[in-house]
DNA sequence: GACATGTGTAAATTATTGCTGACACATGTC
DNA sequence: GACATGTGTCAGCAATAATTTACACATGTC
């Protein structure tokens, strides 16, 4: 269970995913909504919501519409870092030890 | 007086300059010396540290040795962010608000 | 003067990232 | 069947970031 520090700085790193961030913070949200409501290309937001999912910033769930098409929505996960010089220090550390 | 998140993240997300703060965190150095224990190119090492100082996570001064070389020694900024999917939501709030 | 140390920068290369435009596949409605 | 919605992926291009090598300039010592 690594917390890979740089991987989730990585991931948090663009604008375009701080958007997606803050905007799943108020609520699940689906690709093509998503696309939509922050004009960006699906394809590109299906590709940053991947990144996020990757280093556990955010969880993708499959769902049916009331229509029966399959809809994949996201959620925040809850986390909390705490970015301080000796955070990066005992990170650098764990890192280091192979 | 802009707190650019992103741009600290960005600066952040990268091994070796997570290193370099780690090390800059148990006291302060000059740039040949860093090079030197992260093993890295000189030039290299100045590099980051200019990106780590932009966004004010470094700070750097000049300083005349004992036979009168000028070293420039570095230091960590005792900065501290809290990430939290709330925090990044403020954050694109005021990022947005040109 | 040659050699060690330190500083800075610029050019060129390589690797990585961000992004678009296709394509393929489903489902339900007119 | 044509059209709307949704999903996924892949190829390619453009922009950015990481890295090296080489240069310039200082200082002090053998």
């Amino acid at each position: 269970m690594s917390s890979d520090l740089v991987g989730v700085l990585a991931a948090l790193a663009n604008p375009q995913r701080l958007r997606l961030i803050a905007t799943l913070a108020s609520g699940s949200n689906y690709v093509s909504q998503l696309a939509r409501e922050l004009q960006l290309s699906r394809p590109l937001v299906h590709m940053h919501l991947r990144r996020l999912e990757e280093v556990g910033l955010v969880v993708g769930r499959m769902e049916l519409s009331a229509d029966g098409k399959a809809m994949r929505f996201f959620d925040v996960a809850p986390f909390a870092y705490q970015l301080t010089p000796e955070a990066i220090q005992d990170a650098v550390r764990t890192m280091e030890e192979k």
